[in-house]
DNA sequence: GAGTTTGAAACT
DNA sequence: CAGTTTCAAACTC
């Protein structure tokens, strides 16, 4: 398995074939990035062959891993150049995946890449697979080393045909074991970011799987006449590929290497509620187009599909059954993340969703919790962060947390079985008394035809499954176009209605003030509280696990997160909340000079502290601590950051929320700090150029070495950011 | 499980 | 923009 030489030999080899390949010249003639991702390559796989990189495995950089993921998928989401970006979008994954990867020796970040990089690839079919599964084959190469890998990428990449799921499962394999580094971070730190990723991509693979089944039950239910269950599954469709593809292959392999060992025994309720959400809201963004069938199979299967091979749903639905796995997983708060971003219109979904996924495997540790929807995805990508974050800084509760509630998703995930059997109230019912508090998004609306924002499913830019109590529900892929041209008009009204409400400041907070005040993020309008003293979940600060800011009208604050009065960080936000963009600029202005300082405030903002590993959510670490005594986490928090950030499940949605106020932003910040969100809200661009600029590695580029070690820093403050917004402009490209 | 409370969202 | 109504989640019993 660790043979790092042997993959080093059969990675150049196959590189170089690749590169000198027609297609491969062809790609880099039509992506202006070519010469980047030739770089970046080739810097990936210098770092990976020099590999070896203790010190770099050593911090906690889960983010660093999320900042690659979510930039490739907005590279991929480009619409106008499908294959080029694709390509091009790859081969970055690829190489940042890898570069991470070997610097932080944390598998998390090969993991992730692969499954970001197949995922995309899968989900769009313009796209080469055989061109994709070459650089997946090389990432995975490089990064793990790992002779097995080799073999197959090797396979892959002469196969048009691509054989997904073997690559894809040697990778995930390779990853998973083949780093020594990993093995070391795990053992060193049983919540290891590669432990996160694992189950994060467990998690989502779960939530696939789920997401099919409940959806082939929503199907049946289904009250359109029209809507046959097979429409049900089409809906699921929308599920990116990129996702499934990631979460099986990483979930079946990962899962059972390290996640297995350490997650086993904790609970995973809370996360599985997240995860089938989101998965439905996924599938339902990517699946839609190309299978209905193949949806319901496991990732590898929607690989397969891109290739144009169709997977069985047999071997989908083992691994969710099997459900040991699925347990393992921990990344329901991710999946909600993925929803959010997932929402957008086909093309972008696929982007979303990986930015989701990256998210998510991020954030693995809150996954489940948040969020599942999009609310709650955020709220992973706290509770991940928090977990992510350190398990040092954070208390071996909060990091128990999360895993617990992965592993809580992960049984729920066996058992959705008897779930979609259950009544949707019962079904509720289970999940919430399994803990999961943000987990999916399930609404319970009776007048508002979930078309209103009144409707958590609806705001979180998800669309309601069958947990869902509510009644007379457009808020289903059957009323695309009703849910569509809603979205739109409460857009128009307030272009940042769909946006997380929950913003995370990053620059003003230091370490020290991070630790003081678990959360950094604050909401973005402020609350209005008045009898409940912000220290209910009807305090939506409270609930998003974030202190209430100078934006708060609230009366009688005693938010835990931070009181009105005592925010630090309320400038900051309140610039924000005040006019996002404008604030965003100055943040990003002031933090330009300070790249350094920046990161390490973001990763301070978490609220649990640690993590600078993962900067997504503050609100959960947050959360967290007031909850995690014994109260759930409030769902809201989840699903206000998440629903922002980047789980559209619903297809239509262009996340234009954001994109619009942002663009100011991403304009003077590209460079710098478009990571954070504002490129991908503007969609502007190409997204190849988005995508790279997007990528702090990538634009700042630097070379290879200063990549991986920067990135980890700097990503993980970013991909906080970008988590939060990024989802939206990232599918705003496409129109 | 039903009813109440609460505050955001929507409306005027 | 402010006030009111509607709505659904959160909470209580």
């Amino acid at each position: 398995m660790d043979t790092p030489e042997r993959s080093k030999n059969q990675i150049n080899t196959p590189i170089s074939k690749f590169e000198e390949s027609p297609v491969f010249s062809f790609l880099n003639n039509l992506s202006p990035i070519q010469p980047v991702k030739s770089v970046h390559i080739t810097q990936t796989l210098n770092a990976l062959s020099f590999a070896s990189l203790p010190s770099v495995f050593t911090s906690p950089h889960a983010s660093s891993l999320k900042e690659s993921r979510f930039l490739r998928r907005h590279q991929l989401v480009d619409p106008s150049r499908p294959e080029f970006s694709s390509d091009s979008q790859k081969k970055i994954d690829g190489n940042g995946g890898i570069v991470k990867y070997a610097h932080n020796s944390s598998e998390q970040q090969e993991n992730f890449d692969p499954g970001n990089s197949l995922g995309e690839t899968s989900i769009e079919p313009s796209y080469d697979c055989s061109q994709l599964a070459v650089e997946f084959v090389r990432s995975l190469n490089y990064d793990c080393k790992s002779p097995i890998s080799s073999p197959k990428a090797s396979c892959a990449a002469s196969n048009k045909g691509c054989d997904w799921e073997s690559l894809i499962s040697d990778a995930a394999d390779l990853l998973n074991f083949d780093t020594p580094k990993d093995v070391d971070s795990f053992n060193e730190s049983p919540r290891s970011t590669t432990a996160f990723y694992t189950n994060n991509t467990n998690n989502i693979q779960n939530m696939q799987t789920f997401g099919c089944i409940e959806h082939q039950g929503e199907g049946i239910d289904n009250e359109n006449p029209s809507t046959q269950p097979g429409e049900g599954s089409c809906v699921m469709e929308f599920a990116e590929p990129e996702e499934v593809i990631t979460s099986s292959s990483l979930n079946s392999e990962c899962m059972e290497g390290s996640l297995s060992q350490k997650m086993d025994a904790e609970p995973v309720s809370n996360l599985y509620r997240g995860m089938r959400r989101r998965c439905l809201v996924f599938e339902m963004a990517g699946a839609r187009r190309k299978h209905l069938e193949e949806n319901s199979s496991s990732v590898s299967s929607i690989l397969l599909q891109s290739d144009g091979n169709t997977p069985s749903a047999d071997k989908q639905l083992v691994p969710f059954k099997s459900g040991n796995d699925s347990s393992r997983c921990i990344l329901p708060g991710i999946g909600l993340h993925l929803n959010a971003l997932a929402t957008t219109p086909k093309e972008f979904k696929v982007v979303k969703q990986d930015a989701s996924v990256a998210g998510r495997l991020v954030i693995a540790p809150s996954s489940t919790a948040n969020f599942q929807p999009i609310m709650a995805g955020q709220e992973s990508f706290n509770e991940s962060l928090a977990l992510t974050s350190t398990e040092t800084d954070m208390d071996p509760i909060e990091n128990a947390a999360p895993l617990t509630e992965d592993a809580n998703q992960l049984s729920a995930l066996i058992a959705n079985e008897e779930f979609n059997q259950i009544s949707p109230k019962k079904k509720r019912r289970r999940l919430e008394v399994s803990g999961e508090p943000e987990g999916c998004k399930r609404c319970n609306c009776k007048k508002s035809k979930c078309l209103k924002l009144y409707c958590e499913c609806f705001a979180a830019g998800v669309y309601c499954v069958e947990p869902c109590s509510c009644q007379e529900c457009f808020n289903k892929p059957i009323h695309e176009d009703t849910v569509l041209a809603t979205r739109k008009q409460i857009e128009s009204r307030n272009p940042l209605a769909f946006a997380p409400k929950v913003i995370r400041s990053s620059d003003s907070l230091t370490e020290d003030d991070s630790s003081k005040t678990p959360a950094s993020a604050r909401h973005k309008r402020g609350c209005n509280c008045k009898k409940s003293g912000c220290l209910k979940k009807y305090c939506e600060c409270y609930q998003g696990g974030v202190g209430c800011s100078i934006n708060c009208r609230c009366e009688g604050c005693k938010n835990a997160f931070g009181r009105k009065d005592g925010s630090i960080y309320i400038g900051t936000e309140a610039e924000l909340e005040e006019d996002e963009t404008d604030a965003l600029e100055k943040t990003v202005k002031d933090r330009k000079p300070h790249k350094t300082a920046i990161q390490v405030d973001v990763e301070q903002q978490n609220p649990e502290s640690a993590p600078p590993a993962t900067p997504l959510r503050f609100g959960r670490p947050s959360v967290q601590l007031p909850f995690s005594s014994k109260k759930k986490p409030p769902r809201s928090s989840l699903p206000s950051i998440g629903s922002s950030s980047g789980l559209y499940p619903i297809q239509g949605l262009a996340k234009p929320n954001l994109l619009h106020p942002q663009p100011k932003f991403d304009k003077h910040f590209q460079t710098v700090q478009e990571d954070e969100l504002p490129e991908i809200l503007q969609g502007n661009g190409s997204p190849i150029g988005g995508i790279k600029l997007a990528s702090p590695n990538s634009k700042r580029v630097s070379p290879p070495h200063c990549d991986f070690e920067m990135s980890p820093g700097r990503r993980s403050s970013r991909k906080l950011i970008l988590q939060s917004i990024p989802a939206f402009p990232s599918l705003t490209p496409k129109h």
